[in-house]
RNA sequence: GUCCCAGUAGCUCAGUUGGAUAGAGCAACAGACUUCUAAUCUGUAGGUCGGGGGUUCGAAUCCCUCCUGGGACGCCA
């Protein structure tokens, strides 16, 4: 039995006992307070704790430790494997588990294989995860980097937790910043033909730019010199929006990022979307007219002021995109989307579930992630980034500097809410410092344990209860509570704790392999350890898969 | 001025929704390789959880207040 399904019945056995004492009137509730069954920090606290006497000390109006007493009397702790209980401290339930439980975990990890780990948690729940979306107006920079790891990350555990999820990158192939895009290639264009002609004010500096018209020129030369200055730009933002299109898509393969969906903001004006969801909002009074330009009463959803959604020349704002986008998202029966957005964005979520609320939708169907910015540190000197003077680090040149692999690890590494210090001078070092080495040795030797044992033995066919050292105990713990920390981070959207975990269990590992060795034990002990090691590679590999690093067998 | 995030060991950060004696890594110091890979392991040291109040059996965690750092407050996206 999985330790997920064994602590479910333990926890659900309490609630049995508490309820059954309140039948024969020995305990006085309304209702049952959500409690905590959780492996404690100190060992000799057992290896299940619960506090389901202290939450119910205020409602029952009683001691804990008198409470615990009580509910110990309803438990029948030797149907759930439990071989003893105590009440400890302030009123706790402390539960000793039958040595033999973590044996269970072995024949689990040997049938599931690399489906070790998942679990139908989410009950198949339609999720959305909408991440980086970058403007295709540049190159991915850090931001869009750490984005694209919590993005891709969140989306590989919620998918093992048993949701149903979808991947999207919203293309902002609309508005007024490809209305520049258009000037800047012009600009690029002109002058590459040997035109003076400057940058227009607000224009992108990047020289990925001029690399792009280069590339145009070398294949159409200077077709478009004596065009109308707008069909140009026209033919100019559709060749490079494309060919930005399929860097960002390269370099997000290449950082092992894939999506479901690339869906476009044009088509959002195109197919009258805009226009829809304007008529419905208009409909409900939640609009107004003022100084030429249409309002949206955002106010009235909890907003500090009022939002424009129709420029006074006509044309919609991103807002008013952004609301016919997520209306789009709904009517396409996700029931629940989740969007990674950055710091600078956080005053938008308000406004946009107010827009949603008005619409209908219950705005807790929109969860919105903000991670907080990146810094990135070289020579102990903060790198700045702007995309302003076009100078910034891309993504592209992070993995070449970093790799994938440590890139991943370090973005995913740090809860979304935190700043993050990234210093390119310590990734790039590859030292022992660099915690996914870490991790990806421990998974190297144990290959290499398994190459030189030849046959893997099956757990069944052996006796596993040979593995009693601590070490061997830990490891095998620390195994099987795998399945649970995907449940955890998915349902709290904290992708971090999978680095932390993976993390964990090779240093049970490395802990173990320097304390027994493996080819040279006796038999029958040789076996079990040989079982317990592929076990431990299935658990390191899978939940690497998740975060997106790779696991070599050899380094 | 209003709002959001952060403040925990010298540094970078965890801290399982309020639980028992606050934890890792790096850096420092002291040890362990004729070994299944030493990219490893063991030990030592390191703390007024930004300050101050409050809530209760119990607070790094919740409430109030102040301080410091970052970000957002456009008919930009």
């Amino acid at each position: 039995m999985l330790l997920e399904d064994l602590k479910n019945e333990i926890s659900q056995g309490l609630q049995d006992a508490a309820e059954r004492a309140k039948g024969d009137g020995k305990l006085f509730f309304e209702e049952l307070p959500p409690f905590t069954l959780e492996k404690p920090r100190e060992k000799t606290h057992g290896d299940l704790a619960t506090n389901i006497a202290l939450v119910l000390a205020r409602p029952a109006k009683a001691a804990p430790r008198k409470i615990s007493e009580i509910i110990l009397e309803y438990f029948p702790a030797e149907k759930k494997r439990v071989t003893r209980c105590e009440v400890a401290g302030p009123g706790f339930i402390n539960l000793f588990l039958d040595p033999s439980w973590v044996y269970d975990v072995l024949p689990e990890v040997e049938e599931q294989g690399d489906r070790y780990g998942c679990s139908s948690f989410g009950q198949g729940e339609k999720v959305q995860v909408e991440f980086v979306s970058a403007n295709p107006t540049g190159l991915l920079h850090m931001g869009n980097a750490r984005g694209a790891a919590l993005g891709d990350t969140l989306a590989n555990v919620m998918d093992a937790a048993g949701y149903e999820v979808t991947r999207e990158f919203y293309i902002n192939d609309a508005g007024r910043q490809i209305e520049n895009f258009g000037y800047s290639l012009e600009a690029r264009y002109l002058q590459l033909l040997g035109e003076d002609v400057d940058l227009p004010e607000n224009g992108y500096p990047g020289e990925d730019l001029i690399d792009s018209m280069r590339g145009l020129i070398s294949q159409v030369g200077d077709k478009y010199l004596h065009v109308d200055s707008k069909l140009r730009r026209e033919i100019l933002v559709k060749s490079a929006l494309q060919e930005k299109l399929e860097q960002m898509e390269e370099d997000l393969a290449n950082f092992r990022v894939h999506y479901d969906v690339w869906f476009s903001e044009q088509t959002l004006h195109d197919t009258g979307a805009i226009e829809g969801v304007l008529k419905e909002l208009q409909k409900r009074n939640d609009l107004y007219e003022k100084e030429g330009a249409l309002w949206f009463c955002s106010t009235r959803y909890g907003d500090e002021k009022d939002e424009v959604l129709v420029r006074s020349n006509g044309i919609p704002t991103y807002f008013a995109a952004d609301i016919a986008y997520h209306k789009n998202k709904f009517l396409r029966g996700f029931d629940r989307v989740i969007n990674i957005w950055g710091a600078d964005h956080h005053g938008h979520i308000l406004r946009l579930k107010g827009a949603l609320e008005a619409l209908d939708y219950d705005p807790d169907r929109l969860q919105v992630i903000i991670m907080q910015l990146v810094r990135l540190f070289r020579g102990g000197e903060p790198v700045r980034m702007s995309k302003r003077s076009g100078e910034y680090v891309t993504l592209r040149e992070l993995l070449e500097d970093v790799g994938t692999d440590a890139a991943r690890y370090f973005f995913v590494d740090r809860s979304a809410d935190s700043h993050l210090d990234f210093d390119l001078d310590l990734a790039r070092q590859q030292s022992s410092e660099n915690p996914v080495y870490y991790v990806q040795y421990a998974h190297a030797r144990i290959c290499s344990i398994l190459r030189q044992a030849g046959e893997i033995p099956q757990s069944r066919e052996i006796d596993c209860s040979v593995l009693c050292d601590p070490s061997e105990r830990a490891l095998l713990e620390g195994i099987a509570e795998l399945p649970g920390e995907i449940c955890y981070a998915a349902a709290n959207q904290e992708p971090h704790r999978l680095t932390h975990y993976v993390y964990d269990l090779a240093n049970l590992f490395h802990g173990f392999y320097t304390t027994c060795h493996v080819l040279n034990a006796e038999p029958g002990l040789r076996e079990a350890r040989l079982v317990l090691v592929n076990a431990c590679g299935i658990a390191l590999r899978n939940t690497l898969k998740i975060i997106g690093v790779s696991a070599p067998e050899r380094m």
